[in-house]
DNA sequence: CAACTTGACTTAACACCGTTAAGTGGTCAA
DNA sequence: TTGACCACTTAACGGTGTTAAGTCAAGTTG
């Protein structure tokens, strides 16, 4: 059983093929096993790049969370930003087969220091205007409403009779707006 | 049609049994080999009384949305329900270990037809004056929210950080006061 | 050049998991 | 007494995450 030489897998790689994984079979179909026989390798190889599944997943979940905050446009107050950072991760979450259910099952991976890092993730809102601790409240309130709404999309009592009863991007877009300008 | 013989086993006591399995072991030690001995019976033997794992875990999430409509107190107008129902699906989630998350990965089984577990969902805030349709959406709502804040507080992004930096409750409380304020 | 180390994978195995099929014995109606 | 039926048993299937140990190419060093 000869081996090439070069390594073909590295993290980037297993992480787009498992988001690749995920899209075909769900957050169920998405094990070790399939995934390393989609990169043609055995399972355990796996673990020389991942510590566990937890890991990567970590690590998905973290580029979602990544892809919204880049998607955010510029804004002129933090009420704006902060609307378009709710309608932004929800199109993250929506981007990936069941994107919610694994960022609510996942920690997500964060890169560097958790200050430095609370302090990169509070700057749009800090440049608008609010201090630090009031920008991670306000987005920790924004994400968890997103995170839950999509979550009970998928899930929540009565979805099948909801779905037909209610404009669920609608009433997602009435909420956002409503906890934005709750909070001013 | 025979009369049964006394039964070792039924769904309330097996849900009871589930539910301190849960606060046991979380979540994922809630297995239904490990159910089963704690009941004194051999894994098939569950399956006698639900139809898969999913079904259990579906009859608990409706226990805990159950508890928390049951533990609303009256009000006079639809905002104050709605902000007591959030605070009591927040006490009912927090109830149990992983009980945001069990209701993230669960649908919640429904007694009844669906239309009218809605009309009785909707009930205490259609008599404070909204119409069905606003009820459910304000529900949904406050819903999304509070499940997506106790997912959040469990696993979001620097919630090791988050922590020490911002109290979860009163963030929690400033959140639901926004929405409530919000939707009016 | 030979020996040693290291990186990246392999095979084998462990201890679980949810679930199904088939068998068993006690309790009832006829 | 017969037979149905409830509620459970044993056995097994195919899957899961994960670890231990082995393997072999490439790079480094004596």
């Amino acid at each position: 059983m000869a081996r090439p030489a070069p390594a073909l897998l590295d993290r980037d790689r297993l992480i787009a093929a498992a988001f690749a994984q995920l899209e075909e079979d769900g957050l169920d179909g998405l094990s070790m096993r399939r995934l390393a026989t989609r990169v043609g390798v055995q399972a355990p190889a796996l673990y020389w790049h991942f510590s566990d599944k937890a890991e990567l997943l970590g690590l998905m979940a973290r580029e979602i969370y990544a892809a919204a905050y880049a998607a955010v446009p510029p804004a002129d107050d933090w009420q704006t930003w902060l609307g378009q950072f709710g309608r932004a991760l929800r199109r993250s979450f929506a981007a990936h087969r069941d994107g919610a259910r694994l960022c609510a099952a996942a920690s997500p991976a964060l890169s560097g220091e958790p200050a430095s890092h609370a302090e990169g993730i509070a700057a749009p809102l800090v440049t608008l205007g609010l201090d630090q601790k009031r920008a991670l409240a306000c987005q920790a309130v924004v994400i968890s409403f997103t995170l839950g709404w999509e979550s009970f999309k998928a899930n929540g009592p009565m979805r099948e009779f909801l779905r037909q009863m209610m404009d669920f991007d609608a009433t997602f877009e009435t909420g956002l707006d409503a906890l934005v300008r709750g909070l001013a």
